[in-house]
DNA sequence: CTCCAATCGCAACTGATGTAGCTTTAGTAT
DNA sequence: ATACTAAAGCTACATCAGTTGCGATTGGAG
Protein backbone atom coordinates (compact mmCIF):
# COMPACT_ATOMS: atom_id res chain seq x y z
CA UNK A 1 0.00 0.00 0.00
CA UNK A 2 1.07 3.67 -0.90
CA UNK A 3 1.16 6.67 1.08
CA UNK A 4 -2.01 8.84 0.70
CA UNK A 5 -1.43 12.73 1.80
CA UNK A 6 -4.13 13.87 1.04
CA UNK A 7 -6.02 10.54 1.25
CA UNK A 8 -8.98 10.36 3.55
CA UNK A 9 -7.35 8.76 6.45
CA UNK A 10 -4.74 11.71 6.56
CA UNK A 11 -7.99 14.13 6.49
CA UNK A 12 -9.59 12.39 9.48
CA UNK A 13 -6.12 12.41 11.24
CA UNK A 14 -5.73 15.83 10.97
CA UNK A 15 -9.03 16.65 12.15
CA UNK A 16 -8.75 14.82 15.14
CA UNK A 17 -5.41 15.82 15.92
CA UNK A 18 -6.87 19.32 15.80
CA UNK A 19 -10.09 18.80 17.56
CA UNK A 20 -7.73 17.38 20.86
CA UNK A 21 -5.77 20.10 20.57
CA UNK A 22 -9.11 22.63 20.91
CA UNK A 23 -10.79 20.43 23.81
CA UNK A 24 -7.66 20.20 25.85
CA UNK A 25 -7.01 24.02 25.54
CA UNK A 26 -11.15 24.68 26.36
CA UNK A 27 -11.11 22.18 29.26
CA UNK A 28 -7.91 20.17 30.19
CA UNK A 29 -7.46 16.82 30.35
CA UNK A 30 -10.11 15.84 32.71
CA UNK A 31 -12.78 17.12 30.40
CA UNK A 32 -11.28 15.37 27.29
CA UNK A 33 -13.05 12.38 26.16
CA UNK A 34 -12.73 10.65 22.94
CA UNK A 35 -16.87 11.06 22.33
CA UNK A 36 -15.94 14.91 22.35
CA UNK A 37 -13.31 14.77 20.33
CA UNK A 38 -15.19 12.17 17.72
CA UNK A 39 -18.29 15.16 17.27
CA UNK A 40 -15.99 17.90 17.58
CA UNK A 41 -13.54 16.66 14.60
CA UNK A 42 -16.58 14.75 12.38
CA UNK A 43 -14.69 11.91 12.82
CA UNK A 44 -17.09 9.04 14.35
CA UNK A 45 -16.42 7.66 17.67
CA UNK A 46 -15.17 4.29 16.91
CA UNK A 47 -12.67 5.46 14.52
CA UNK A 48 -10.72 7.48 16.75
CA UNK A 49 -10.89 4.25 19.51
CA UNK A 50 -9.27 1.80 16.83
CA UNK A 51 -6.64 4.72 15.85
CA UNK A 52 -5.56 5.88 19.09
CA UNK A 53 -7.14 3.49 21.37
CA UNK A 54 -8.03 6.33 24.15
CA UNK A 55 -7.35 9.69 25.21
CA UNK A 56 -4.47 8.66 26.35
CA UNK A 57 -3.32 7.95 22.72
CA UNK A 58 -4.84 11.42 21.51
CA UNK A 59 -1.63 12.87 23.83
CA UNK A 60 0.78 10.61 22.84
CA UNK A 61 0.83 12.26 19.19
CA UNK A 62 -0.24 15.77 20.57
CA UNK A 63 3.23 15.18 22.13
CA UNK A 64 5.26 13.99 19.31
CA UNK A 65 3.75 16.98 17.40
CA UNK A 66 5.18 19.17 20.37
CA UNK A 67 8.21 17.07 20.52
CA UNK A 68 9.05 17.73 16.37
CA UNK A 69 8.32 21.44 16.47
CA UNK A 70 11.62 23.05 17.40
CA UNK A 71 11.02 25.84 20.14
CA UNK A 72 12.67 28.84 20.65
CA UNK A 73 15.80 28.74 23.19
CA UNK A 74 17.10 31.92 24.33
CA UNK A 75 20.15 33.49 23.44
CA UNK A 76 20.75 37.03 25.02
CA UNK A 77 24.53 37.03 24.90
CA UNK A 78 24.86 35.75 28.47
CA UNK A 79 23.82 33.00 30.68
CA UNK A 80 21.97 34.83 33.50
CA UNK A 81 20.35 36.38 30.68
CA UNK A 82 19.63 33.15 28.94
CA UNK A 83 18.65 31.12 31.67
CA UNK A 84 16.28 33.57 33.14
CA UNK A 85 14.52 33.70 30.07
CA UNK A 86 14.22 30.28 29.49
CA UNK A 87 12.60 29.82 33.09
CA UNK A 88 10.21 32.25 32.38
CA UNK A 89 9.36 31.08 28.72
CA UNK A 90 8.21 27.75 30.77
CA UNK A 91 6.34 29.30 33.37
CA UNK A 92 4.53 31.89 31.18
CA UNK A 93 3.69 28.44 29.18
CA UNK A 94 1.76 26.89 31.81
CA UNK A 95 0.52 30.23 32.94
CA UNK A 96 -0.80 30.88 29.36
CA UNK A 97 -4.15 30.13 29.10
CA UNK A 98 -4.15 28.28 25.77
CA UNK A 99 -1.03 26.55 26.26
CA UNK A 100 -1.16 26.18 29.95
CA UNK A 101 -3.76 23.35 29.92
CA UNK A 102 -2.19 21.77 27.36
CA UNK A 103 1.33 21.04 28.58
CA UNK A 104 -0.54 20.14 32.07
CA UNK A 105 -2.71 17.89 30.38
CA UNK A 106 0.86 16.08 29.54
CA UNK A 107 1.91 15.88 32.32
CA UNK A 108 -1.60 14.62 33.70
CA UNK A 109 -1.88 11.47 31.13
CA UNK A 110 1.82 10.34 31.68
CA UNK A 111 0.84 9.95 35.46
CA UNK A 112 -1.66 7.54 34.34
CA UNK A 113 -0.44 6.11 31.27
CA UNK A 114 2.55 3.93 30.61
CA UNK A 115 2.59 5.29 27.14
CA UNK A 116 2.09 8.60 27.42
CA UNK A 117 4.95 8.86 30.18
CA UNK A 118 7.49 6.98 27.36
CA UNK A 119 6.28 9.98 25.02
CA UNK A 120 6.46 12.94 27.61
CA UNK A 121 10.23 11.24 28.28
CA UNK A 122 11.44 11.53 25.05
CA UNK A 123 9.64 14.76 24.54
CA UNK A 124 12.20 16.25 27.51
CA UNK A 125 15.18 14.49 26.21
CA UNK A 126 14.59 16.25 23.28
CA UNK A 127 13.85 19.45 24.86
CA UNK A 128 17.07 19.12 27.35
CA UNK A 129 19.15 18.79 24.42
CA UNK A 130 18.06 21.79 22.42
CA UNK A 131 18.37 23.82 25.66
CA UNK A 132 21.33 22.67 26.42
CA UNK A 133 23.30 24.50 23.64
CA UNK A 134 22.56 27.98 26.05
CA UNK A 135 24.69 25.74 28.72
CA UNK A 136 27.52 24.92 25.86
CA UNK A 137 27.53 28.72 24.55
CA UNK A 138 28.08 30.06 28.14
CA UNK A 139 30.97 27.46 28.66
CA UNK A 140 32.51 28.68 25.09
CA UNK A 141 32.60 31.97 26.22
CA UNK A 142 34.38 31.14 29.59
CA UNK A 143 31.07 31.62 31.46
CA UNK A 144 30.67 28.27 33.33
CA UNK A 145 33.19 25.89 34.33
CA UNK A 146 34.00 23.21 31.49
CA UNK A 147 33.43 20.00 33.24
CA UNK A 148 29.76 21.48 33.76
CA UNK A 149 27.31 18.77 32.47
CA UNK A 150 25.11 20.95 30.20
CA UNK A 151 21.62 19.12 30.26
CA UNK A 152 21.67 19.01 34.35
CA UNK A 153 22.05 22.67 34.48
CA UNK A 154 19.16 23.37 32.49
CA UNK A 155 17.37 20.66 34.30
CA UNK A 156 17.84 22.77 37.30
CA UNK A 157 17.26 25.70 36.33
CA UNK A 158 13.36 24.27 35.47
CA UNK A 159 12.50 21.49 38.19
CA UNK A 160 11.66 23.91 41.06
CA UNK A 161 8.49 25.47 38.63
CA UNK A 162 8.10 21.83 37.76
CA UNK A 163 7.95 21.15 41.05
CA UNK A 164 5.59 23.90 42.54
CA UNK A 165 3.04 23.34 39.67
CA UNK A 166 2.65 19.90 39.98
CA UNK A 167 3.48 18.91 43.44
CA UNK A 168 3.13 21.58 45.67
CA UNK A 169 0.64 23.46 44.45
CA UNK A 170 2.30 26.83 45.18
CA UNK A 171 2.16 29.80 42.84
CA UNK A 172 4.78 30.49 40.48
CA UNK A 173 5.41 34.02 39.63
CA UNK A 174 8.15 35.14 37.29
CA UNK A 175 10.34 36.15 40.56
CA UNK A 176 9.93 32.19 41.31
CA UNK A 177 11.08 31.65 37.33
CA UNK A 178 14.12 34.28 37.55
CA UNK A 179 15.20 32.90 41.30
CA UNK A 180 15.26 28.94 40.01
CA UNK A 181 17.78 30.09 37.08
CA UNK A 182 19.52 32.75 39.43
CA UNK A 183 19.96 29.59 41.89
CA UNK A 184 21.05 27.21 39.14
CA UNK A 185 23.49 29.51 37.28
CA UNK A 186 25.26 29.74 40.98
CA UNK A 187 25.57 26.00 41.49
CA UNK A 188 26.51 25.43 37.67
CA UNK A 189 29.53 28.12 38.76
CA UNK A 190 30.19 26.63 42.05
CA UNK A 191 31.02 23.20 40.12
CA UNK A 192 28.43 21.06 42.10
CA UNK A 193 26.80 20.08 38.39
CA UNK A 194 30.12 18.74 36.70
CA UNK A 195 29.64 16.41 34.65
CA UNK A 196 30.92 13.57 36.45
CA UNK A 197 31.71 15.26 40.22
CA UNK B 1 -24.64 13.46 68.60
CA UNK B 2 -21.64 11.99 70.31
CA UNK B 3 -17.93 10.45 69.39
CA UNK B 4 -18.19 7.38 68.97
CA UNK B 5 -14.59 5.76 68.59
CA UNK B 6 -15.16 2.33 69.04
CA UNK B 7 -18.20 2.54 67.23
CA UNK B 8 -19.05 1.07 63.70
CA UNK B 9 -18.60 3.98 62.00
CA UNK B 10 -14.91 3.90 63.21
CA UNK B 11 -14.46 0.26 62.35
CA UNK B 12 -15.33 1.08 59.15
CA UNK B 13 -13.25 4.00 58.73
CA UNK B 14 -10.19 2.40 59.72
CA UNK B 15 -11.22 -0.53 57.24
CA UNK B 16 -11.16 1.57 54.44
CA UNK B 17 -8.34 3.54 55.43
CA UNK B 18 -6.18 -0.21 55.79
CA UNK B 19 -7.40 -1.24 52.30
CA UNK B 20 -6.84 1.67 50.88
CA UNK B 21 -3.36 1.73 51.70
CA UNK B 22 -2.95 -1.83 50.87
CA UNK B 23 -4.51 -2.04 47.64
CA UNK B 24 -2.16 1.67 46.22
CA UNK B 25 1.01 -0.39 47.71
CA UNK B 26 0.02 -3.31 45.64
CA UNK B 27 -1.57 -1.87 42.39
CA UNK B 28 -1.09 2.37 42.58
CA UNK B 29 -3.41 4.98 41.89
CA UNK B 30 -4.37 3.07 38.64
CA UNK B 31 -5.74 0.24 40.37
CA UNK B 32 -7.50 1.40 43.21
CA UNK B 33 -11.20 1.01 42.64
CA UNK B 34 -14.07 1.42 44.92
CA UNK B 35 -15.10 -1.57 44.38
CA UNK B 36 -11.35 -3.15 45.18
CA UNK B 37 -11.26 -0.90 48.46
CA UNK B 38 -14.80 -2.43 49.25
CA UNK B 39 -14.17 -5.55 49.08
CA UNK B 40 -10.90 -5.75 51.14
CA UNK B 41 -12.67 -3.57 53.20
CA UNK B 42 -15.61 -5.82 53.99
CA UNK B 43 -17.62 -2.70 53.85
CA UNK B 44 -20.03 -1.99 51.22
CA UNK B 45 -19.51 -0.48 48.03
CA UNK B 46 -22.14 2.28 48.62
CA UNK B 47 -21.06 3.37 51.99
CA UNK B 48 -17.55 4.25 50.69
CA UNK B 49 -19.25 6.41 47.77
CA UNK B 50 -20.78 8.19 50.34
CA UNK B 51 -18.48 8.73 52.57
CA UNK B 52 -15.53 9.30 50.50
CA UNK B 53 -17.36 10.27 47.34
CA UNK B 54 -14.29 8.52 44.37
CA UNK B 55 -11.06 7.38 44.50
CA UNK B 56 -9.67 10.87 45.26
CA UNK B 57 -11.42 11.21 48.38
CA UNK B 58 -9.76 7.96 49.81
CA UNK B 59 -6.46 9.62 48.95
CA UNK B 60 -7.54 12.80 50.36
CA UNK B 61 -7.69 11.36 53.93
CA UNK B 62 -4.75 9.20 53.44
CA UNK B 63 -2.59 12.47 52.76
CA UNK B 64 -4.26 14.15 55.71
CA UNK B 65 -3.53 10.89 58.10
CA UNK B 66 0.61 11.39 56.73
CA UNK B 67 0.52 14.81 57.07
CA UNK B 68 -0.42 14.34 60.77
CA UNK B 69 2.80 12.02 61.32
CA UNK B 70 5.96 13.92 61.98
CA UNK B 71 8.77 12.92 59.27
CA UNK B 72 12.44 12.37 60.35
CA UNK B 73 14.06 15.59 59.71
CA UNK B 74 18.07 14.59 59.33
CA UNK B 75 20.21 16.67 62.00
CA UNK B 76 23.68 15.46 61.65
CA UNK B 77 25.30 18.30 62.49
CA UNK B 78 26.60 20.12 59.05
CA UNK B 79 24.31 21.41 56.12
CA UNK B 80 25.77 19.79 53.30
CA UNK B 81 24.95 16.45 55.41
CA UNK B 82 21.51 17.60 56.71
CA UNK B 83 20.52 18.09 53.16
CA UNK B 84 21.60 14.68 51.59
CA UNK B 85 20.24 12.84 54.27
CA UNK B 86 16.93 14.83 52.84
CA UNK B 87 17.44 14.34 49.55
CA UNK B 88 17.83 10.56 49.96
CA UNK B 89 14.89 10.14 51.93
CA UNK B 90 13.30 11.61 49.28
CA UNK B 91 14.43 9.50 46.88
CA UNK B 92 14.39 6.50 48.85
CA UNK B 93 10.60 6.83 49.86
CA UNK B 94 10.22 6.81 46.25
CA UNK B 95 12.11 4.21 45.65
CA UNK B 96 10.83 2.16 48.48
CA UNK B 97 8.29 -0.92 46.80
CA UNK B 98 5.70 -0.37 49.58
CA UNK B 99 5.67 3.43 50.20
CA UNK B 100 6.67 4.23 46.35
CA UNK B 101 3.20 3.48 45.02
CA UNK B 102 1.60 4.97 47.79
CA UNK B 103 3.70 8.38 47.41
CA UNK B 104 3.15 8.63 43.18
CA UNK B 105 -0.29 8.00 44.22
CA UNK B 106 -0.32 11.48 46.01
CA UNK B 107 0.85 12.86 43.15
CA UNK B 108 -0.94 11.42 40.59
CA UNK B 109 -4.21 11.72 42.62
CA UNK B 110 -3.58 15.77 42.72
CA UNK B 111 -2.54 16.34 39.12
CA UNK B 112 -7.21 14.63 39.05
CA UNK B 113 -8.37 16.02 41.52
CA UNK B 114 -8.39 19.69 42.91
CA UNK B 115 -9.89 18.32 46.59
CA UNK B 116 -6.71 16.45 46.69
CA UNK B 117 -4.19 18.87 45.48
CA UNK B 118 -5.40 20.93 48.07
CA UNK B 119 -4.60 18.23 50.64
CA UNK B 120 -1.53 17.64 49.06
CA UNK B 121 -0.59 21.18 49.23
CA UNK B 122 -1.12 21.24 52.61
CA UNK B 123 1.11 18.39 52.96
CA UNK B 124 4.13 19.60 51.40
CA UNK B 125 3.50 22.87 53.73
CA UNK B 126 3.72 20.96 56.41
CA UNK B 127 6.91 19.11 55.09
CA UNK B 128 8.55 22.40 54.19
CA UNK B 129 7.83 23.71 57.21
CA UNK B 130 9.03 21.00 58.99
CA UNK B 131 12.32 20.26 56.64
CA UNK B 132 13.54 24.29 57.13
CA UNK B 133 14.35 23.47 60.46
CA UNK B 134 17.34 22.29 59.01
CA UNK B 135 18.22 25.07 57.42
CA UNK B 136 17.86 27.50 60.29
CA UNK B 137 20.07 25.07 61.97
CA UNK B 138 22.71 26.02 59.33
CA UNK B 139 22.03 29.57 59.50
CA UNK B 140 22.60 29.42 63.65
CA UNK B 141 25.96 27.98 62.79
CA UNK B 142 26.87 30.66 60.61
CA UNK B 143 27.16 28.00 57.56
CA UNK B 144 24.90 29.58 55.78
CA UNK B 145 23.94 33.61 55.37
CA UNK B 146 21.60 35.17 57.64
CA UNK B 147 18.93 36.24 54.45
CA UNK B 148 18.07 32.91 53.16
CA UNK B 149 15.01 31.73 52.58
CA UNK B 150 15.04 28.15 54.34
CA UNK B 151 11.72 26.68 52.90
CA UNK B 152 13.27 28.02 49.06
CA UNK B 153 16.38 25.71 50.15
CA UNK B 154 14.32 22.33 50.47
CA UNK B 155 12.48 23.10 47.80
CA UNK B 156 15.29 23.40 45.17
CA UNK B 157 16.90 20.54 47.09
CA UNK B 158 14.23 18.08 46.80
CA UNK B 159 12.76 19.39 43.10
CA UNK B 160 15.01 17.96 40.68
CA UNK B 161 14.18 14.44 41.95
CA UNK B 162 10.49 15.27 41.65
CA UNK B 163 11.66 16.46 38.61
CA UNK B 164 12.98 13.38 37.34
CA UNK B 165 10.05 11.04 38.45
CA UNK B 166 6.94 13.00 37.62
CA UNK B 167 7.95 15.07 34.43
CA UNK B 168 10.82 13.75 32.25
CA UNK B 169 10.26 9.90 33.82
CA UNK B 170 14.26 9.71 34.35
CA UNK B 171 15.67 7.44 36.57
CA UNK B 172 16.51 9.02 39.93
CA UNK B 173 19.81 7.69 41.57
CA UNK B 174 21.29 7.86 44.96
CA UNK B 175 23.99 10.26 43.29
CA UNK B 176 21.15 12.41 41.58
CA UNK B 177 20.01 12.92 45.37
CA UNK B 178 23.54 13.93 46.69
CA UNK B 179 23.88 16.30 44.11
CA UNK B 180 20.45 18.37 43.87
CA UNK B 181 21.51 18.59 47.97
CA UNK B 182 24.86 19.90 47.25
CA UNK B 183 23.52 22.10 44.16
CA UNK B 184 20.72 23.47 46.48
CA UNK B 185 23.58 24.41 49.18
CA UNK B 186 25.91 26.00 46.70
CA UNK B 187 22.58 28.22 45.56
CA UNK B 188 22.26 29.47 49.17
CA UNK B 189 25.51 30.04 49.99
CA UNK B 190 25.49 32.21 46.38
CA UNK B 191 23.02 34.08 48.19
CA UNK B 192 20.29 33.24 45.17
CA UNK B 193 18.09 31.87 47.31
CA UNK B 194 17.80 35.18 49.86
CA UNK B 195 14.75 36.26 51.55
CA UNK B 196 14.70 39.13 49.81
CA UNK B 197 16.85 39.24 47.03
C1' DC C 1 -35.15 -2.19 78.48
C1' DT C 2 -36.90 0.48 74.88
C1' DC C 3 -36.68 3.77 71.53
C1' DC C 4 -34.40 6.91 68.27
C1' DA C 5 -31.15 8.72 65.07
C1' DA C 6 -27.42 7.72 62.29
C1' DT C 7 -25.18 4.89 59.38
C1' DC C 8 -24.63 0.84 56.72
C1' DG C 9 -26.10 -2.99 53.41
C1' DC C 10 -28.54 -4.19 49.54
C1' DA C 11 -30.43 -4.51 44.90
C1' DA C 12 -31.99 -2.17 41.09
C1' DC C 13 -31.02 1.44 38.02
C1' DT C 14 -28.56 5.20 35.07
C1' DG C 15 -25.23 6.93 32.09
C1' DA C 16 -20.94 6.98 30.03
C1' DT C 17 -17.11 4.52 28.13
C1' DG C 18 -15.55 1.21 25.15
C1' DT C 19 -16.33 -3.06 21.75
C1' DA C 20 -18.01 -6.22 17.79
C1' DG C 21 -19.83 -7.23 13.40
C1' DC C 22 -21.09 -5.62 9.35
C1' DT C 23 -21.76 -2.11 5.59
C1' DT C 24 -20.20 1.76 2.98
C1' DT C 25 -16.91 4.90 1.07
C1' DA C 26 -12.64 6.59 -0.81
C1' DG C 27 -8.36 6.07 -3.01
C1' DT C 28 -5.49 3.34 -6.17
C1' DA C 29 -4.27 0.08 -9.73
C1' DT C 30 -5.38 -2.26 -14.06
C1' DA D 1 -14.21 2.91 -16.56
C1' DT D 2 -13.98 -0.98 -13.35
C1' DA D 3 -12.45 -3.67 -9.71
C1' DC D 4 -9.95 -4.14 -5.43
C1' DT D 5 -8.61 -2.98 -0.71
C1' DA D 6 -7.84 -0.31 3.39
C1' DA D 7 -10.02 2.44 6.33
C1' DA D 8 -14.13 4.86 8.09
C1' DG D 9 -19.05 4.74 9.34
C1' DC D 10 -22.88 2.73 11.66
C1' DT D 11 -25.86 0.05 14.93
C1' DA D 12 -26.26 -2.63 18.60
C1' DC D 13 -24.40 -4.26 22.48
C1' DA D 14 -21.42 -5.03 26.72
C1' DT D 15 -19.30 -3.24 30.82
C1' DC D 16 -18.56 -0.70 34.70
C1' DA D 17 -18.32 3.42 37.67
C1' DG D 18 -21.39 5.74 40.30
C1' DT D 19 -26.45 6.72 42.21
C1' DT D 20 -30.90 6.06 44.44
C1' DG D 21 -34.53 4.45 47.54
C1' DC D 22 -35.50 1.56 51.09
C1' DG D 23 -35.03 -1.67 54.69
C1' DA D 24 -31.77 -3.48 58.39
C1' DT D 25 -28.42 -2.80 61.93
C1' DT D 26 -25.87 -0.39 65.24
C1' DG D 27 -24.85 2.29 69.26
C1' DG D 28 -26.23 5.53 72.50
C1' DA D 29 -29.95 8.16 75.40
C1' DG D 30 -33.72 8.28 78.41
Amino acid sequence: MERRPGGRSARVGDAVRQATLAELAEHGYQGLTVDNVAERSGVHKTTVYRRWGSTAGLIREALQQAEAEAWPVPDTGDVRGDLRALTRLVQEGFADPELGPVSTAFVAAAVQDQEAARALHAFYVSRHAQSAGLVRRAVARGELPEDVDPEEVIRFAVAPIFYRLFVTYEPVTAADAERAADAALAAARSGALGGTS
